[in-house]
DNA sequence: TGTACATCAGTGAACGCGCGTTCACTGATGTAC
DNA sequence: TGTACATCAGTGAACGCGCGTTCACTGATGTAC
């Protein structure tokens, strides 16, 4: 009985048997606070709770973290790096091979889809990314950046290059394009999650997306 | 000596003499959290120090509101009307006798000059305005809508028309407009404020505002 | 190959904090008669 | 004009909560000899 009563105490996290040493407790408290910042954003990220699903006391994560913000910077980091995959991911759909206008269009398109569509089904990763902590800074942490070595601002500057080099953009407007563009998405997210639209029917948001989009295309 | 005690213990709000009764409680917590929102944001609305400051004890303030929440609510409509009023008066900048299709173009880049000025300037009232608790409504308090009956969002609306009018908008693209501005400059305001772009020198953020104001003049 | 020991990664108990909320109560007010 | 009384707006004490952080400690690990 008391064999099992061991197995019962297991870590969540981790099948292998209960050790002292937890082996990689770092990447598992990372992992425990991204599972809380999907559900309740980054006010979820609480140092005793990611303990607790990390199977270890609650200071243990001091051995890692100087203090609770330090952690959920390391969150932060994470999810900021989820949305710049799933960016990568929209532009990829793109054939990577067409040189056209068009296609530099839709890939300038796909990113800000993206990352509309991020904040829209995981608004607590979406929240939690841009929660860094006063004084910390984005993706400073280990975890660097995403997938393909870019964060979000490296994938908009590339999709602008590419309209620039074919000649969709006027070279004189390419500076600061990047900040335009971003925030008209960014705010349609933030208006649309938890500001004034918030209860702004799906179909009505889908089409003042679509107007969003065409006036960036327009105005750029 | 007794009697200057109750001098000393008189309520910070209120010049008049210590009453049981204090006349206004209501508006005196909402002044009070619209106070602590300035400094701190909508966490700073904390029912506790706002009926401190009011000059009564903590749970008075159940008398006139159902929960903390409800006294956010109350405090961010408060705030959201300060931003109208700001955006109302950016507008009256701009003759309002004249129809010119550049002077319509002058009041929506007002607008939102307005809108990004009064978040940078007053960022804890700019967080408690979009801080509206789950569940509640934007605007629904009693304190109702900015100083001329209007919104931030009818505003924007107006100069829209206004644009509309001095055939500066085409009539297809009158519709959605609103939010496609919104998001620009909402966007704007929070990437610059607290998000990854806080640490952007002034000057290089001044630029940036003016390129995107200017790119949503276009896109529209 | 064995062992002493420094080092590192965990533990468990405790502290102080201030919050939102509830309870039973009292002081002030205004109105019906 | 005076008074009884219902009503409303405050008070003060208490509860329970879970947090972040610190302290002194112990168990496990790896390395020098």
């Amino acid at each position: 009985m008391a064999g099992h009563v061991a197995v019962v105490n297991m870590p969540v996290v981790s099948p292998s048997a209960k050790r002292y040493h937890h082996g990689n407790l770092r990447a598992a408290l990372i992992d425990a606070g991204v599972e809380r910042a999907r559900e309740g954003g980054p006010e979820a990220v609480v140092l005793r709770e990611v303990s607790r699903l990390a199977g270890v006391s609650h200071n243990a994560a001091y051995r890692h973290f100087a203090d609770r913000d330090a952690l959920l910077q390391a969150v932060c980091d994470r999810c900021m790096s989820e949305l710049a995959r799933l960016m990568e991911a929209g532009i990829a759909e793109v054939d990577p091979d067409e040189r056209s206008v068009q296609a530099a269009r839709l890939r300038l398109r796909a990113t800000g889809m993206a990352y509309v569509e991020f904040a829209l089904s995981e608004p607590g990763w979406f929240r939690t990314a841009f929660a860094v902590p006063p004084g910390l800074g984005y993706l400073d942490g280990e975890e660097g950046v995403g997938a393909g070595g870019h964060g979000p601002l490296e994938l908009l500057g590339e999709q602008l290059d590419g309209l620039l080099d074919a000649a969709a953009l006027p070279a004189e407007r390419r500076a600061g394009a990047e900040l335009a563009a971003w925030s008209a998405v960014h705010g349609f997210a933030m208006l649309v999650l938890e500001g004034p639209l918030r209860s702004l029917p799906d179909e009505e948001r889908d089409a003042a997306l679509t107007r969003l989009l065409d006036t960036v295309e327009r105005g750029l």
